[in-house]
RNA sequence: GUCCCCUUCGUCUAGUGGUCCAGGACACUGCCCUUUCACGGCGGUAACAGGGGUUCGAACCCCCUAGGGGACGCCA
């Protein structure tokens, strides 16, 4: 048995729980079946991934202790590939299926598919376009063929009524009609593979006899299967996984929530009881145990165990679970060597003191002046940000708006986040001081404290964000109707910021 | 809008036709321990979404309704 997980760096880099999640469920279903589990990073979205962001996914899975093995070697690298090593392999498989009448070269732009769908819509009908509704007269395709007009692959999909029987190890059969799939892109313009592609070509190659995702793929399934028949391979096992939920029941995001693996990890939770955790959802150790190791867990791993209502991540009793784990099983020896690892090493002082020291008169001044820095949530109250110029609205106003423009940085550098956090508060029509006043209490506690954008750096992304909403919360928080009316003003600021999940 | 998935205490869950007027855990709460707080110990409140079937018997099987979620991209 052979078992993979797909990883998918994200715009900002953050390695999401909901990947760690999935891992994990890989992980014990090949283990525990004494198979092999591989890692395969998604990878074929140039403006999403970067190395940096790849290597903080599988720092934070080796940090949970989920160690993968190595895969065969199907053309780049086993691990993680890099697109540009393996495109010439996709596009010929693509063509390989045009070839043989199974998939077609369209023209089509991006405005025509927009008439077309909207078209579709209007009728009542589902927005899946298939390939006759692409095709144009061969004289139009000559003519932008000629033009050297961008092109790209589709598969050709089943048209008319009928349906497709999806086989999955959790849930049974599930019959999903051809209608709702569209004659889905396989190569892009850009000659990359799209995931549907890429996933099941590389599956092939890696021997994978099973599949372990999130259900948002349930309903791409028949693209998938279709893929398997039109190449004559033998397609893995599915089987779809619940989604992690926020607390109101959407999938898990980081608007909502904090998502962030490195969120936790800087927030002072173990690693052992983070996976613990994440194994309590949607899953029960047959005893009904709460508190288990990796390995207890692959041990007892059955996936009908597995339970379908999607879960909701809650921070509190993930808390009292690390809270046992630090107690139950780290003497005070070993408690001591984490706390260190964790944030008291020399290294990370080092960081800290060249902000500290000009501030110092004794050593003992240095615990009030960086221990924001080690701290997880603030004790701020709304007290706190009353002597502050403006209106409590405005303040939260501000607060918000710096937040969005921190949840779509992508490079967090201390001259980065002053120029975001400059041009929101210009755009605004603010002092930039008045404007950086209300973060200085919400990122540090107090508004005698380092640099903003010096904090914020040594906090990191997941940490700083986790503060602004917490100072934003202690503010008495914005409704929706409130949070609507910001967005439309946030966008009409005209600093053109970038659309984020 | 169309299709798919899901539905047991506020939350995570046990439960696969009788042993369930539903068990455990978090949270909340009462008492005990304790110089304080925490930890720990013993209790308490609290759920089978609704309606129809099938069956001697249904949380469990079937159907309908409702609610929630997801998908509908040259994202993954």
């Amino acid at each position: 048995m052979t078992v993979r997980t797909r990883v998918a760096p994200s715009p900002t880099g953050d390695p999401h729980v909901g990947t760690a999640y999935i891992a994990l469920f890989n992980y014990c279903f090949a283990r525990a079946h004494g198979g092999q589990f591989l890692l395969r990073i998604e990878d074929t979205d140039q403006t999403r991934s970067t190395a940096e962001s790849e290597q903080a996914i599988l720092d934070s899975l080796r940090w949970l202790g989920l160690d993968w093995d190595e895969g065969p070697d199907i053309g780049g690298d086993c691990g993680p590939y890099r697109q540009s090593e393996r495109m010439d392999q996709y596009g010929a498989y693509a063509q390989q299926l045009v070839d043989e009448g199974k998939a077609f070269v369209c023209y089509r732009t991006s405005e025509e598919l927009n008439e077309l769908r909207e078209a579709r819509r209007a009728a009542g009908n589902s927005t899946a376009l298939k390939p006759s509704d692409l095709k144009l007269p061969d004289e139009e395709v000559s003519r932008r063929r000629e033009a050297d007009q961008p092109f790209v692959i589709r598969m050709i999909v089943p048209e008319g009524d009928g349906s497709c029987a999806v086989e999955d190890l959790l849930r049974g059969t599930i019959e999903l009609d051809w209608s709702m799939v569209d004659a889905q892109i396989l190569l892009k313009s850009d000659g990359m593979p799209t995931y549907h592609l890429a996933n099941v070509v590389d599956d092939h190659l890696m021997g994978i006899t099973h599949v372990l995702r999130g259900e948002e793929w349930i309903n791409s399934a028949p693209k998938h299967k279709l893929l398997y028949e039109y190449f004559g391979w033998d397609m893995p096992v599915l089987c779809h996984l619940p989604l992690l939920r926020n607390p109101d029941k959407s999938k898990l995001s980081k608007r909502k929530n904090p998502t962030s693996i490195l969120y936790y990890q800087r927030m002072g939770f173990l690693p052992e009881a983070l996976l613990n955790y994440l194994g309590r959802m949607g899953w029960s150790m047959p005893d009904e145990s709460e508190k288990f190791s990796l390995q207890a867990m692959q041990d007892n791993f059955d996936i009908q165990r597995v339970s379908l209502g999607g879960p909701i991540f809650d921070v509190e009793k993930l808390s009292w679970l690390n809270g046992m784990w630090i107690r139950e099983d780290l003497t005070e020896q070993q408690l001591a060597e984490r706390l260190v690892q964790w944030a008291f090493n020399e290294a990370n002082l080092l960081k800290v003191l060249p902000h500290a020291q000009k501030r110092m008169e004794t050593l003992s001044d240095f615990a009030p002046l960086a221990g924001f820095l080690v701290s997880g949530t603030l004790p701020i109250t709304e007290t706190d940000f009353a002597g502050l110029k403006g209106e409590r609205d405005d303040i939260v106003k501000g607060l918000q708006f710096a937040l969005w423009r921190m949840e779509s940085l992508q490079q967090w550098q201390r001259d980065a986040i002053w120029d975001e956090l400059k041009a929101v508060a210009d755009a605004s029509g603010v002092k930039v001081k008045d404007f950086l006043a209300p973060l200085f209490i919400a990122v540090s506690g107090s508004s005698a404290s380092f640099s903003i954008v010096d904090s914020m750096e040594l906090l990191g992304p997941d940490m700083s964000r986790a503060r602004l909403r917490h100072a934003i919360d202690v503010l008495g928080g914005v409704s929706k109707k409130a949070l609507k009316r910001l967005d439309k003003e946030y966008q009409q600021l005209a600093v053109a910021p970038q659309e984020n999940q």
